[in-house]
Order: C-alpha cells, then structure tokens, then sequence
DNA sequence: TGTACATCAGTGAACGCGCGTTCACTGATGTAC
DNA sequence: TGTACATCAGTGAACGCGCGTTCACTGATGTAC
C-alpha cells in the first residue's frame, strides 16, 4: 500500500486555485460560448492580474483542453454512476439528459460544432470510450431491439475497437450506438433551441425516442 | 406583369462584390469556424483595405447573420430541388447529407453549438420552416410508420403550427421529426469526427437510420 | 528558536497583434441639361 | 457632344479595445541548519 504523501499547503493552495480558475472559465463558456473564453477576463474575474494565471496553465488552449478533459470525465462519472444506482438504458438517458441541460454549453464543448484544426489529446478519447463502453454494458442487459435484420450490423460486428473488451454483440452495439445518435439529435436541436422555436416540447420528444430504443 | 427594373452597372456590381465578400467569408468559416470570421481578413483576402467592405455590410453581425440566411435558404432549396426532382424520403436524406458534407461548417453555423444571446431574424425562421414543410410532405407519401403506438402523437397533433397549412396527420409529424433529429444525430457526430474517431463508417451509419425510416 | 537561503505566487510594464468601426478624403463613374 | 454636378467606391489614418504572452521584479512562504 503506497501511502499518499501528505499534499503540502502549497500544492494544495495550487490545486485549489486551479479549480478555481476553471470555475471562472465555464461560468464565462456558460454565457459567451468557448471562443469567448479569454484568460484575461478570467483573471479580472478573480481580481488578479492576467499573467499570474500563467503559473496555472500554461497557455489558453491549456486550459481549454484541460476543461474538455473534465467535461467528458465528468459526462463519464454522471452516466458510470447511474448505471451503478442500477439503471438501465432509459435510466442513461435520463440522467445524459440532465446533465445536457446543467450545462448546454459544456455538453456542446464535447459534442458541438468542432474547432477545426483541433484534436483532444489520447486520455480524453479514452474518456470517451469509456463513457461508450458504460452505454453497451447497460444495452447489453436492458433495451429492445431495433431493426435486427439490418445490414449495417455485418459492419458493427466488424469494427468493434471502441467497445473495448466489453463483450458485445451485433445488436447490443447497434443498440448502444443509436442510442447515443438519436439521443444525441434529440438533445444538441433541443439545447440549441430548435424545438422551442417550433412550439414543441423538448422533454416529450427525448422521452418519445427513448421509449423507441427501450419499450 | 411588374417588368423588372434593369439593373444599372453599379448594382451589378454591388451584388457582384457582396456576393465575392460572402464566398471569401465562407472560406474563412470553412477553414477556422465562425468565431473566426473577420472582416478586416476578407479584406486583405480581396486585395482591399478594410473599412471598404463597410460599403456592403453595415457590420460583422450582418455579413453573419446573411450567411446563416443563405445557409438556409442553400438546404431549403437543395431539399425542394430534390423533392421537385421526384425524390421520396429516402432520397431526401441523401441529398441532406450530400449537402452538409459538402461544407460541413456551414452546417454548423445552423444546427451547430449556438451562440448564446444570437436570435435569427424572423425571415430565417420562416425558410426553416420552409424545410420543415419540405420534409412533411415527402413524409406523407413516403416513409414507414414507426412506434404509431407512442404517446408523444398527441402532442404533435396538438402542436402543429410548424406545419403551416401542410395537411399532415399525427404519423407524418412524427415521421418528419424523427426524420430531421435522427439524421441530424448520425450527421452531426460524423461531421464532428466522432465516428471516424471509433473506426466506424459513417456512411454506412446513415443509410442504416435511413432504411430504419423508410424501408 | 533564530537565522540564511530557496522557492514560489503575484504584479506591472511592455510587446505585438488584430479586431470592429468612424471619418475625412480622393478619384472615378453616372446623370442632367 | 460637352459641361456641371451629384453619387458612390475605396483609401489611409486613427480610435479604443482586448487579446495572449514574456519578463524582470517584489514580497511572502517554506526549508535547512
């Protein structure tokens, strides 16, 4: 057993302030969107000046990973931790749901319109397999299945990496996947306010769709 | 017959110029996202100084806001075209795709990550709708009935007023919605790159959720 | 317990940059007589 | 056909701004003897 060595006040002090930053950021994503996120502005924030913040990130794009990273470790632990409370695929959704709404922008920083030019680091990919990895876990014992003679099943059983070593078959990763796509489609024309605009209640369609994958 | 006003040469080349503005724009959005469009770029791009685009677009948020306007009426009529060309459903998605592949960023500037506190002007909503009834009467004679047991049928045919005056019973609405939200989950995640990411085809994804809704 | 030194947080000035936008202007193009 | 005037495109200088980032520095906190 390797005893953690007792954080100094200094590296606490420093892992605080970090947090701390990075609350300023998302509170600034949360109403300017990610391009408007500007170091600068963080630090008048906290009522310090803007190159003191340069002892916590080394630069913007950093921080900007840095919040990638816990959007989807985040994502990750919300939906690893419903599946333990014991819930099924519908339960997923909801709780995907949920945290979509917390936050649109956060939810848009993982699955919205991509910085081109821009590629997350491996670890943050690997948060992402494992938020897909949670998804086949509970398609696997609950869900129903959709089109089970469809074609597109010879490639799913064909490309498997991203379910891991989670066993799987064709149709828990056909479940899982349109779970994630219809989900998905539901949620990023809901949060971006296409539905309201049309005088439809978002909830109704999420639920409706999720009734589509489970019932 | 109202005869149309023969353009003078200074209007064509108004039209002419705004229009070489636009494409310059696009290209900037296509290669560095929309938050780094920059009037004062396309300027230097067009081998002119910068306050002269002010003689086109009063400001940045104009020459925006008239790329997410012709952005629409672009799909809008792609869509019509595909209809007018006798397409069904099927044949509508297809187009659908074809078109976001060919600029993926102009799909974003509409269904992407929203700029918070941007509202579209009225005559944008109204070519959404456009799209919308597009979708609604290829829906009516074509496409399968799916989940016509779900409850979220009474709700759509209470809330209709995004079908404008297009006859369309409560199995077309809903063959329309998830028509839209379905596509537009695979799409989004594939032009998004997050397919590719998984080492799975996207294409294929696609036609798969196609057939699940018209076959 | 006290002293000497090293570590580190944060500051203020500065650099270079690009942005959107205004303004007074020059020079070319079109219009009226 | 020629002249006088109005319209309009485009320029260059300027304003004010905020950005990311570097750098030399002060002052406080922790460490070693």
């Amino acid at each position: 057993m390797t005893a953690a060595r007792r954080e100094t006040p200094r590296e606490r002090y420093r892992t605080q302030l970090r947090a701390e930053i990075k609350e300023h950021a998302w509170e600034q994503i949360a109403t300017a969107g990610a391009p408007g996120l500007s170091l600068n502005a963080i630090a008048k924030q906290m009522g310090m000046s803007g190159p003191a913040l340069y002892r916590y990130f080394s630069s913007r794009d950093e921080l900007i990973t840095e919040l990638i990273r816990d959007a989807y470790r985040d994502l990750a632990d919300t939906v690893r931790a419903a599946a333990a409370g014991g819930a099924d695929l519908a339960g997923l959704g909801r709780a995907l749901r949920t945290w979509a709404l917390t936050d649109p922008q956060r939810y848009f920083l993982i699955y919205g319109t991509p910085i081109p030019g821009y590629h997350a680091p491996d670890d943050v990919t690997q948060t992402a397999s494992l938020i897909m990895e949670c998804l086949l876990d509970a398609a696997r014992s609950s869900g129903r299945d959709v089109a089970d003679d469809d074609p597109v099943r010879a490639h799913l059983a064909a490309h498997r990496q991203w379910a891991g070593d989670h066993p799987a078959d064709a149709a828990t990763l056909h479940r899982a996947l349109l779970f994630w796509s219809r989900l998905h489609g539901i949620l990023s024309l809901e949060l971006a306010g296409h539905f309201t605009g049309m005088g439809l209640d978002p909830a109704e369609l999420f639920a409706s769709e999720l009734r589509a994958l489970t019932r």
